[in-house]
Parts: structure tokens; sequence; C-alpha cells
DNA sequence: CGGATTTGACCCGCGC
DNA sequence: GCGCGGGTCAAATCCG
């Protein structure tokens, strides 16, 4: 099993400063992030999770991706409505800044028994396919500790159908994910759009759920035969504008090509632009455009088939010479030691110019309003 | 024609 | 033991 989880004490040190010294593990403590600000880009609201709570809403200056948090405990805990949330932040300076101390909120009975983490995963979110990509929460969680998978039975089930007496379904590690869901949109009959994430799923079934009026959908990683991640798509019961993904079981492969990753939850063919649905078309020309605006990033982008996710004002801060050469092997280090990563290379972005900008441009974080100017 | 999706059937864990 | 509900299979269908 890969450790892809960075415990906290690491991202702690990395940030250099000690980590909490109590043994006794205290969740606020816990989620002490380093001293030195993170910048999170100014926006004009409050960003909040489907339950109304704050969460922790961070972009990576290089990728252009939002970053998630990740906390640990019972799977199911955070879909039950105002169970928690991950994150505060407040204006500084004209800016967002991550302050020292994110707040985990508990609601409920939930509480945070474990280690946390942040910064673990990165995402990716189609402008098309998000209102508001960065309105993302992410959350793993377990009773053990970060780098271990959570199993009551001892490990890691990888679920193997149909094989007698390996049992299936039983607190299997269990990551879920809220995103906006994407603006109605057809998807064949059941005109469910799925934000396209790093990997290439397939969809292998679908059930209605009982207490929801939404169905779940089961996806499977097609990127690699033998890959035993899945991934379950639902409206969230009380939010319907709001998709619960939650990913089970880890991929035993690197990450996707570009044709594998494009390949996703939308039937998409960058190769392809004759005979699209109108989404599809729109979407590709929003791409188009920003091809056009970005120069090198997105060259960088289009390389590695990350330029769905590029928004033409966040041009990176990063000197050039700091860019990495291999953006997979970017997302890598960033999956081991993502905070670390980022101080490194700080967390800056680079406004949209004034004057010529357009308007929709302001909140670049309505990706909807991006999606929809080009 | 090949790959992805749909959808009804089947399997199985779990609660009672 | 039984039934419910969730997860998966696989044939049919769709689509580029």
């Amino acid at each position: 099993m890969e450790n892809d989880h960075g415990d906290l004490a690491d991202v702690v040190r990395a940030g250099g400063r000690s980590g909490p010294s109590n043994t006794e593990f205290d969740p606020v403590a816990e989620w002490q992030v380093p001293s030195e600000p993170v910048f999170v880009p100014t926006r004009t609201e409050t960003p909040t999770n489907s339950f109304g709570d704050p969460f922790l809403n961070l972009r990576d200056p290089l990728l252009n991706q939002y970053i998630g948090a990740e906390l640990f405990e019972g799977a199911e805990a955070m879909v039950a409505p105002a169970s928690m949330a991950v994150a505060s932040s407040s204006g500084h300076g004209g800016e967002e800044r991550l302050l020292a101390t994110p707040k985990v909120l508990t609601g409920g009975e939930q509480e945070i028994k474990g280690p946390c983490t942040i910064f673990s995963r990165v995402l990716q979110i189609s402008p098309v396919a998000g209102n508001r990509a960065g309105e993302m929460m992410m959350m793993k969680m377990s009773s053990g500790s970060i780098a271990e998978p959570v199993d009551n039975d001892g490990g890691v089930q990888i679920s193997s159908p149909r094989t007698p007496g390996i049992k299936r379904r039983k607190s299997q590690a269990k990551k879920v994910v809220c995103i906006p869901a994407p603006a109605a949109a057809s998807n064949r009959s059941s005109g469910e759009v799925v934000p396209s994430d790093l990997w290439a799923w397939r969809k292998y079934g679908q059930k209605p759920i009982k207490g929801s009026p939404y169905p779940r959908g089961y996806y499977r990683c097609s990127s690699s035969k033998g890959c035993s991640a899945r991934k379950q798509v639902e409206r969230c019961r009380t939010d319907p504008n709001m998709l619960v993904i939650t990913y089970t079981s880890e991929h035993n492969h690197p990450w996707p090509t570009q044709r594998n990753a494009l390949a996703g939850s939308i039937r998409f063919h960058p190769s392809k632009t004759a005979s699209r649905s109108s989404e599809e078309t729109q979407e590709a020309a929003t791409m188009s455009s920003e091809a056009d605006e970005m120069g090198k990033t997105t060259e960088q982008a289009e390389d590695t088939g990350f330029h769905q996710i590029i928004h033409p004002s966040y041009k990176p801060t990063i000197p050039e010479a700091d860019q990495p050469d291999d953006l997979f092997a970017y997302l890598a280090e960033l999956e081991a030691d993502p905070l670390s990563l980022i101080l490194s290379k700080g967390f800056t972005e680079t406004k949209p110019e004034e004057g010529g900008g357009d308007g929709s441009m302001d909140d670049p974080f309505n990706m909807l309003d991006w999606a929809g100017s080009s």
C-alpha cells in the first residue's frame, strides 16, 4: 500500500515549525499549519461547503488546481448534514490568507479523533464542470493513522466481487469529496455531468439510493486493467447543487496519460473537434481561447493534459526556472509532500490585468462565468 | 467496429 | 434465517 498521505507531523516539519508537543490528540492543535501564511486568492465572499461551513480553499499556483483538505474519521460521517468543516480564513491586506489555525468544526456528535492532515490530495475540476471550481471539500477519514489505510479488519480490502470468503463493503478506506454540481447539461439519458479528475473512469452501474431522489453512479478506473480504484458519484440529498464523490481503493498505477485522463466521465476527445455536443464544443472553444492567451503556461498544460483547469488570469508567479519539466513528477511530489512543496514554491497569484479585463474575471473563482465568457 | 454507458439481475453484508 | 439495500456483473445499447 502506498503511503501517499503525508503525516501532519511531516507537514508541520516541512513548514519549519515543530509539531504539537502534547501526546493527547488535540484535533485543533493537529490542524495547525505552519506559521508562514499561505496565500489564498482574494474573493469577496466566504467560501462555503454544501453545509454552509467555511472550508479550506487553496489553489496551487503552478497547476492552478484547488487543493482540498483531508481529515480522518468514519468515512460516512461527513455526508451527514453539517457534520464538519475544514478550515477558516480571514482577509488580510486585500488577500485572504489561511491563518495558522484552521479550525476543524465538528457538528453534532462528530468529533475528529484521529490525526489530520491537509493539502494531501489534488483534484482538478474542469471550469465547465463546476460553477465554482474552488468550492471543494475533500476528506479522507479513518480512525487510525494517516499513513495507514483504515480498516477494521486490519488491512485494506481490495474488493473482489463474487469471490467467496472475501468480505466487501466493510469499512473500506474511503475518500469523500463534495464539489459543486456542474451546470445542468445533458450527458446521455442520465443528464448527469461528472467533473473530470486526473483519472479515467468508466461507469459500470447506477442505482437508486434509498432516501435520496438522486441515483448513485458507480465508476471504476479504466486507465489500467486490474486497478481496483472506484468512485461513486451522487448528488447531495440536502443540496442538489453539490456532488458527493466517494473514492474507494487506491490506484495501483501512475497517473494516466493525457489521453486517458481526458477520457474520463465525460466522453471527451481532444483530438476531435467536429460533431460534438454543444457543451463539449463550448468547452473546446473555451480551452482554445485560453491557449491563445496563456502562452507558456498553456503549452505546459497542453503537454500534460491539464488545460481544462487553467485560468488565464492565474499564471504562476513561480520563476520559470523553478517550474517543473515534468508535471506528472511534480504531481507525484505534490502527492508525497504537498505542503512543503507548496510552501517552498510560494503561493501567490498573478492578478488579472486591470483595465482591459473582462468583468467576469473579477472573481476568478467563478468558473462558470469564465467558461461562458470566452 | 470498438469502447463507453445503460439497466435489470444477481450477489452479499448487515440489521432485525 | 430473512429481507433490505447497496455494490457489481454483463448483455444490450449507444455513440463516435
